[in-house]
DNA sequence: AGCAATTACGAAAACGGTTTCGTAAATAAA
DNA sequence: TTTATTTACGAAACCGTTTTCGTAATTGCT
């Protein structure tokens, strides 16, 4: 079966390919009686049109890109969930690319991004990241670009966060209230804003309450899932250990729990945790885990909508603005 | 900051397009000295080809479609991450694409890509795909397929699977050997073939040890996590109730878990529990959960070859085979 | 030196659509 | 009836590449 295009249709019809053109996407020039004859010889034809070309001809590509560190986190699933979600309605295509929290991959996704494969851009930065220029090169070549949850403060344009700072700031709040005062923070960039968002959050909240912040309860994890397993190891068996931990990124969970277990620590009697996380399981973790939940779906779908404004209204122009969504604290056992 | 194109690049550097492309190719048509010119000056100009000019000309689009049901499940993530880590080295795209386990999505999908979007796929089939004629369309029309996971019978082509017999067998036997006796079974979907190997390694252990089938033990799960959650409680309610119960899906740790806890039934002692699940926190569980692990980065990295060796060998065709590659049972504590 | 082969480039066609413009026929307005 | 407008279509340009083919200029061979 050889592959139908335009041309092979026109001639089946005994019209011009302009018309067919024209038929198919319902211009006032032609008939309705055309119309209907082409439609149902291209659905007999199972003739489908190359994007491609449409792309090549109308300057667009009818794709948005995705940018995002990694698929095998709740957060990131959910938000493609609610970034397509939208994406659809608008008879778009998402192309998602993974940096795996290399700067080298995401600088080279977003150079081939300017040869017009996509006409947007959603952005969560890698862990590496520390300076935008590859960013602003995209911007300057005219292709709109919204951040979610990881953005870069020195780019001009739009962002989806949540309120990092006060989450933290009330998880820790939550967790000196719970009667811990030796409350450690897992960190997992030093260049990330959100990172240190709710580093700020934290410190404010032990400022607040009086006490004195201790570099060594700081630890900036890797993206290395067994080294964080050690460093918390480590740092639960110091002398005056934590009784109290918040850790800033899903993945840290099971690191955690298993150090716990390792080291028979009881959760959440000798040690109260927090996690920044979107896990469906939280619930059915023994002892039920306490999260600070994003509005992942929601994230996604304020990203995408906003990108949308930018590309149908010419002269929209995103700024730099902050959307900022609440994230919730979900008291459950592992912090009681 | 305009767009810049081959013609532009041209002009800067007095050649003629065709040179310009072919130096940029790397074609032995062009002189070292002018190959560098050009692309110092690409550099310099920061230009990025056009993709979709090229996948015209070219008649390939130098993109593989993945057409999954959800990304928020870890074995489809982490076999993204083995179908990107092929591509990548041979210069491809993905292009993710959901279904959201609809079969009307998963056709609409498929049809696009015969209009030359993606130059072949790699598919796992949604839970309501009963019938594979959309299948069957595509590969008429020239594009390769390769299933994984959860393919479809009535299709000529490679498929990329698991040995699904076997590890229900083994799980199930595992279970028996565990003292288990009226083990329940819990399905996603009637007409999955992943799903129905299953349920017949189940029924094969079973029949080998002398345990009569009963239909009252063998649950539909639907998509529905608060549905999935009633089924369940409902099963454990009963008089007769299973003290063994193996899941066939990933999703449903979740409602068994909490069906568990709200009906403060004790794991292992007085049911037994094992999931088919990649979940890396399966291990935090308490009990840690016995799974089935699926070789998923493998089965995707495996997938993504055998479709580069039919896109890249025209004489090399894929015919009915079945990979099978072995998953691993991890007998953890909830089956203990 | 004379001819063939090679080297290095340019002109133009092609990929499959969309869009602009031109126009014959039909209809409306005068 | 004559002129203006509308309707319905076709020819051709165009989008940004790659590739084929043609050809001067250089090099190699005898």
């Amino acid at each position: 079966m050889k592959h139908i295009n335009i041309k092979d249709l026109a001639l089946e019809l005994n019209l011009s390919v302009s018309t067919v053109s024209k038929a198919l996407n319902d211009s006032y020039e032609i008939s309705e009686e055309t119309k209907n004859r082409v439609l149902e010889t291209a659905a007999r034809l199972n003739y489908v049109p190359n994007p491609y070309a449409s792309s090549l001809r109308g300057r667009k590509s009818k794709n948005i890109g995705v940018v995002i560190p990694e698929v095998a986190d709740s957060f990131f699933s959910l938000a493609i969930n609610g970034i397509e979600s939208v994406a659809k309605t608008k008879g778009y295509h998402v192309l998602i690319c993974l940096t795996h929290e290399s700067f080298e991959n995401e600088r080279t996704i977003l150079k081939e991004f300017q040869g017009g494969r996509v006409d947007g851009v959603l952005l969560s930065v890698s862990t590496e990241t520390t300076q935008c220029d590859h960013i602003n090169d995209l911007i300057a070549n005219g292709l709109p670009l919204v951040f979610f949850d990881r953005a870069c403060d020195e780019v001009e344009t739009a962002k989806i966060t949540t309120d990092d700072f006060e989450s933290a700031y009330k998880a820790t709040t939550h967790l000196i209230q719970q009667k811990a005062d030796r409350i450690a923070f897992l960190s997992i960039s030093k260049s990330l804003s959100i990172s240190n968002k709710r580093l700020e959050g934290y410190l404010k909240a032990l400022e607040d309450h009086d006490i004195k912040a201790d570099q060594k309860y700081i630890i900036d994890c890797s993206n290395d899932a067994e080294q964080n397993y050690l460093l918390i190891k480590k740092l639960l068996q110091q002398k005056n250990k934590p009784n109290g931990i918040i850790a800033s990124v899903e993945k840290l969970t099971t690191p955690i729990y298993t150090a716990c277990k390792d080291l028979e620590m009881k959760v959440p009697e000798e040690l109260k945790i927090v996690c920044f996380s979107n896990l469906e399981i939280a619930t059915i973790l023994n002892p039920s885990l306490t999260t600070i939940t994003q509005p992942a779906f929601e994230m996604g779908k304020m990203a995408a909508t906003l990108l949308f404004k930018a590309l149908e209204n010419r002269n929209f122009s995103l700024v730099k603005e902050d959307f900022m969504i609440q994230s919730a604290l979900v008291v459950r056992d592992s912090s009681g």
